[in-house]
DNA sequence: AAAAAAC
């Protein structure tokens, strides 16, 4: 028997796709045919006239049945371990299967027929950056490929969204991209399909130097800061794959690992995954990034946060990625805070930077309301609201995950149908609390911000901040789960004291929309808030924006003498400076991660040797710069303990 | 100060 002398379990044997010809395909036929989805033949689907056709095997010499179709794609050498290559060089099915089929596709028609495509062609579109491509404006197979032009049609797309438009010429250029696309713009379609389309023309190949071990080497890495969103994206993936031979898979911790790793050795070309499950799985040597050629991190201002930053940096920079021209990268998000930016071009090579409005924007298709609640009214009054509300999905914002399950029992005891998620839950409960929502089993949902990003859930019509994020960056992720695809949407907050925080941002936001900013938030504001004696320097850089952010490299190369206070962005310039290799010692910034430090270092660094920073008047100094090494002192330091 | 992400 082949297969490489590894055991397949009966259950998957001749699975989906296999076919007979599955079980036990010969490594090698011929001068090289990679046949483990055996049945059809046409390596670029230009035979494929008769589909479903049981599968006609070309069991023979594929290579030299084709060699006048496609001849470089045998590169490499496949098949001294590892699972079996297809004719293309990826380890997926090839053929068609009605079943999966159905699977895949039915519930979506229902979904996209909601979409108000017309109004696609109202949102404004900014692109930065050198040589932008032209936009495509249609969906044809001359333009992403038979394959999933197929597919495209099967999930029933008419027209590129605008990300769409843009980013598949960008990425097919082979451009890095830096992009500001709410959830709704189809913005994973936006990334899938050029990687897919290269994937497709190139064909798959083994890393450098061959394979290691028992790895496998995914040529494309989609990472997402939750699990949730992770399967969310490979659910998308399996659509956009179907029959093209790349095979997806999906990893994230909660779930059975040993699953996982079945899967993965059965071969896997794109893997979606969360940060954790995937640094376990490269510690245990069953995943080698040598061979990733596109990488793209979705949500990407909260996977360079604080938190994540250095799982991200691990992966990209320490387990043998390739880089510079070697790979791609792609990252998106709802909001680009100029830290962020600034954090991300570490990973980027001359980048591309686009936004995209919202279809139908936040102002036009989510009202937005503001409530001042007291903290110990907060219940009744949500109870209250909770019975004005007729229909829809309700999604409930809190800050604690504890208060997150509070709530949902006296919801739940008050007779209010609600769920909850959070991250304590186990992936089992969490998982079945966003189905019993999304199915409207349970339409109220509470949350912490694990379901703040990126989730795609049709019919929530009404988001309630019981609890105000402390970034008004997670408020536009958070009000960004309505509203979705044409229909309206509605987001109330509650709002008290203790959010004079974020009150300032708030109100600028709201009056960006066009909303209406009751009078006692103008006052909450108007004494420059709490916290630092006098204090409030505004920070980030979302100067007057009416959606998404703004590339920070336009915001002048930090014009003479700048360089302090206000405007960070100006600091460096962009690709102005020389980058020095920094080691923060101290600091008394008021900062709130170690991408502001880097942001603040790297201004320095760049501008001066003495720098007064924009939040409060805390003297910083540089030294020892010519030593490669940036030490920042303070007196004192009353964040940084 | 909290949340998320591995066992």
């Amino acid at each position: 028997m082949q297969n490489d002398g590894k055991y397949v379990p009966p259950h998957l044997r001749n699975q989906a796709g296999g076919g007979p010809s599955d079980s036990a395909p010969p490594p090698h036929q011929g001068g090289g045919g990679y046949n483990r989805g055996g049945g059809r033949g046409g390596y670029d689907g230009r035979s494929r006239g008769s589909y479903g056709g049981g599968g006609r095997g070309y069991q023979g010499n594929v290579s030299s049945r084709w060699s006048g179709v496609q001849d470089d794609r045998g590169r490499g050498s496949y098949g001294q371990s590892g699972p079996q290559r297809n004719e293309r060089g990826y380890h997926g099915d090839m053929r068609p299967d009605k079943r999966l089929e159905r699977q895949l596709f039915e519930r979506d028609i229902q979904q996209t027929s909601g979409i108000n495509f017309d109004n696609y062609d109202n949102i404004p579109v900014e692109t930065s950056g050198t040589d932008v491509p032209e936009p495509i404006e249609v969906y044809s197979a001359e333009v992403i490929g038979e394959d999933l032009f197929r597919n495209v049609q099967l999930c029933g797309y008419t027209k590129p969204t605008p990300v769409q438009k843009w980013s598949i010429p960008i990425a097919s250029a082979n451009r890095d991209l830096m992009a500001c696309a709410q959830t709704g713009s189809g913005k994973t379609a936006g990334f899938l399909f050029p990687i897919i389309i290269t994937m497709l023309r190139n064909g798959g190949s083994e890393p450098e130097g061959g394979p290691r071990g028992r790895r496998t080497y995914p040529e494309c890495l989609v990472l997402a800061p939750t699990r949730e969103l992770a399967s969310q994206i490979q659910d998308e993936a399996q659509k956009f794959l179907y029959c093209t031979g790349i095979a997806s898979v999906v990893v994230y911790g909660g779930a059975d690992v040993r699953d996982q790793l079945r899967q993965i050795e059965r071969g896997c070309d794109l893997l979606v995954a969360t940060p954790g499950r995937l640094v376990d799985l490269i510690e245990r040597g069953r995943l080698g990034m040598e061979n990733v050629k596109f990488l793209v991190l979705d949500e990407a201002d909260r996977m360079l946060d604080m938190g994540f930053e250095p799982q991200i940096r691990r992966i990209v920079e320490q387990e043998g990625m390739p880089h510079g021209e070697e790979r791609q990268t792609m990252m998106f998000s709802a909001t680009f805070p100029t830290n962020i930016q600034r954090l991300a071009g570490d990973f980027m090579r001359d980048y591309i930077f686009l936004t995209v409005g919202r279809v139908g924007s936040a102002s036009e298709n989510v009202t937005q309301t503001v409530e001042y609640v007291e903290q110990n009214d907060k219940l009744d009054h949500l109870m209250r609201f909770l019975l004005t509300i007729q229909e829809g999905l309700i999604l409930i914002f809190v800050e604690t995950k504890r208060n997150c399950d509070y709530v949902e029992d006296i919801l739940c005891e008050r007779g209010f149908p609600a769920c909850s998620i959070h991250g304590d839950k186990s992936q089992r409960e969490r998982e079945d609390a966003l189905r019993a929502f999304k199915t409207g089993r349970c339409p109220v949902l509470v949350a912490t911000d694990v379901a703040a990003r990126g989730l795609d859930i049709p019919n929530v019509t009404q988001v309630v901040n019981y609890d105000l994020p402390t970034n008004i960056d997670d408020y536009v992720h958070r009000i960004g789960r309505t509203g979705r695809a044409g229909n309206t949407g509605a987001a109330l907050s509650f709002v008290n004291e203790k959010n004079s925080g974020v009150a300032r941002d708030l109100k600028e936001l709201l009056e960006e929309n066009g909303q209406e900013v009751p009078a006692w938030l103008y006052q909450m504001t108007s004494y420059g808030g709490r916290g630092g004696g006098g204090g409030g320097g505004r920070r980030g850089g979302r100067g007057g924006r009416s959606f998404g952010s703004r590339d920070y490299r336009q915001q002048g190369g930090g014009g003479g003498g700048g360089g302090y206070g206000g405007n960070r962005g100006g600091g460096g310039g962009g690709n102005g400076g020389e980058r020095l290799n920094c080691r923060v010692v101290a600091t008394t910034e008021v900062v709130e991660d170690t991408a502001a430090v880097a942001t603040v270092v790297e201004a320095m660094v760049v501008d001066i040797k003495v720098a007064m920073v924009e939040v409060g008047t805390l003297e910083m100094v540089l030294g020892n710069a010519s030593n490669n090494e940036c030490v920042v002192r303070s007196r004192c330091h009353d964040v940084c303990r």
